[in-house]
DNA sequence: TTGAAAGCGCTAACAC
DNA sequence: GTGTTAGCGCTTTCAA
């Protein structure tokens, strides 16, 4: 390989050095059929020899970027980070890059971040339950393959991924239920979500809680509790709650950053699993590490990112019919949820095998 | 604004429905000297009624991308991706745009990530610490601005920026000793680094580990323990090291994630900071989790990422001359650290105010 | 203040 | 199997 690579040679000087056309060069470049190996072997020891680089501006005026875009809410929940990383590695080895937009301080960038990806024609578009509107979507993917993450859209020109987070809530309710636990709250990000993303993430999980706590029985003590903006801390708010004159006894948490914040508030008042068991959901590396050992809902982000990667290929490769796909998510038991104290909650039931267990 | 944006729509679209010419346009979409508010009014009447983007590729035959690259080792490390976030908000408000490298698993691909930024003609590059060559680096840096973060190099066309590892490590080894440990064991990353990397972040530390335990009068006590790749895990080469007959009382970990892993071997033995304290580098948000309470050196990512847009936008404004910034870490103390037992090592001395404490 | 026209580096017909 | 050539959408002299 060449130590310099110099981006002011273009594909005319390799053309020249290697005495043949631009269009040999760039049949080359491509694997393109219609190149002699005699050829083949010239031309690739001028690019070498120049350190040509061929300008992915130059090709996307023509053809394909060999680029895909990945847009995520935010970058400092690592379960989004755990989605790149997933598409990063499924494109190893592929001609395929991977760009991130930039996700800013304000969440209503999720479009914008979108559109800029588009700007750079993109190959193909990976996006995470982003509060835009379906038909604007819709339009922008007749033209760029795009997999929606996350969102339960039924829709005709794009793919979805979701995770079953019906599935996932109950079975985050059930496996409290089951512990004995019967005063569970569901603490939940800004309702603003819900109504721009009805078919969203938080929604869906919250809708099933309630279900869920109907149908053992617990409607009358639902309570679904919001956070009112992304930078209102979890823990305030659990402090709030767990100082009430009758406090939960367990805490069903929308993701892991707020199972978090509610852990604190449990160890601020230096209570146990006992007193307060807490359910998070993503399964974040942080809540697998012993320190905190957080039991949560497992939705393998690599997988997804993997998957996702797949769904675009295909797209790219000519599918047109919309894949609409559904993971199931798994429970993984820590030591944050234990059975209530006696007479706080009821003792825990014959196990009813009814919360499938990690091995 | 226009509901419905198309990317079929061209310039000459725009120009065709305003009634003026291309060049006309584009004046008006950059802003241009020479436009008369009337025209510029017309012409984004069209733009808006079109739903016309420019498009980034075409721009960048002929000028600018309005758009910085940055590439950050893993995106597993919450230290990287809060440089990430610095930059994004720094850029908040600017006409440029953030991409970020994607990043394999394999850390060689630094310089390839770097190459992919360049391959779209990105206006500027920010990189972390990664093991490229300096000259290429150099060679690069003459036709494109670039700003290494974590490279103590003294660099002719790239600017720099990093913070006082040297003097991070130090506080970290004083902050144990004044404490009253002696047997402090420095745990860091794969030797492979320090070797590709002699200017880098740990190969820096390990070195003012040393000295620092020299001044002290532990030189024979200094024990520096390399990881065997990335993927070995911290927490049970720290088992084995606590397993010895004469343990540690002490660990200064390369970086937080690393010190996690202490942590949770500490934990594993049932043993307490008293018997084993450790100290992080990065101050990364699980660091502060009060779950964890880990004592760190805390080097403001979002800080560097917001000085190293500056630098790059002056780089890009017309500065030349290489620019070489350093900033000073901060030592955050939690309960991660405690004076050792009696008998195991030496009492707390009366506080020397050797170490900076923070507020 | 405005427009006409040349080309940026590459790819893809098409002709040889 | 190889080369010629016409653009892709934009910016930028340079005339008008």
């Amino acid at each position: 390989m060449a130590i310099q690579v110099n981006h002011s040679i273009t594909i005319e000087d390799v053309a020249r050095a290697a005495g043949v056309s631009r269009a040999a060069v760039s049949k080359v470049i491509r694997d393109a059929y219609g190149v002699s190996d005699e050829m083949k072997t010239k031309v690739e020891a001028a690019i070498d020899e120049l350190g040509y680089r061929p300008r992915v501006s130059a090709r996307a005026m023509r053809g394909a970027t060999y680029t895909l875009g990945i847009e995520i809410p935010t970058i400092k929940n690592p379960f989004f980070t755990k989605i790149i990383s997933g598409a990063a590695s499924a494109l190893e080895g592929t001609r395929y890059q991977l760009i991130i937009a930039p996700m800013g301080p304000h969440h209503d960038r999720g479009p914008q971040a979108i559109q800029v990806l588009a700007d750079r024609q993109v190959d193909g578009i990976l996006a995470v339950s982003t509060a835009v509107d379906p038909e604007w979507l819709e339009d922008l993917a007749r033209h760029t393959p795009i997999v929606m993450l996350g969102r339960h859209d039924d829709s005709q020109h794009y793919d979805t991924l979701v995770n079953d987070d019906v599935e996932g809530a109950r079975m985050a309710v059930r496996h409290l239920y089951d512990l004995g636990h019967r005063d569970i709250v569901h603490l939940t990000i800004d309702p603003v979500w819900e109504k721009h993303l009805p078919t969203g993430p938080h929604a869906l999980r919250a809708r099933s809680y309630r279900q869920t706590m109907a149908e053992l029985g617990l409607a009358d003590k639902a309570r679904v509790v919001f956070l009112k903006s992304e930078e209102d801390g979890a823990r305030e708010v659990a402090l709030g709650i767990l100082r009430e004159p009758v406090r939960p006894t367990a805490f069903f948490a929308g993701h892991d950053e707020l199972a978090l914040g509610v852990l604190t508030a449990v160890a601020d008042l230096g209570l146990t699993p006992s007193d307060v068991s807490v359910v998070g959901y993503d399964d974040t590396e942080i809540a697998a590490h012993p320190l905190v050992s957080l039991t949560s809902i497992n939705q393998s982000g690599t997988r997804m990112g993997e998957i996702t990667v797949r769904l675009l290929l295909e797209r790219i490769a000519g599918r047109t019919e919309p894949v609409h796909e559904v993971i199931t998510p798994k429970l993984m038991t820590r030591t944050s949820t234990a059975p209530p104290h006696e007479g706080r909650g009821r003792k825990p039931q014959a196990p009813r095998l009814l919360t499938p267990q990690p091995k």
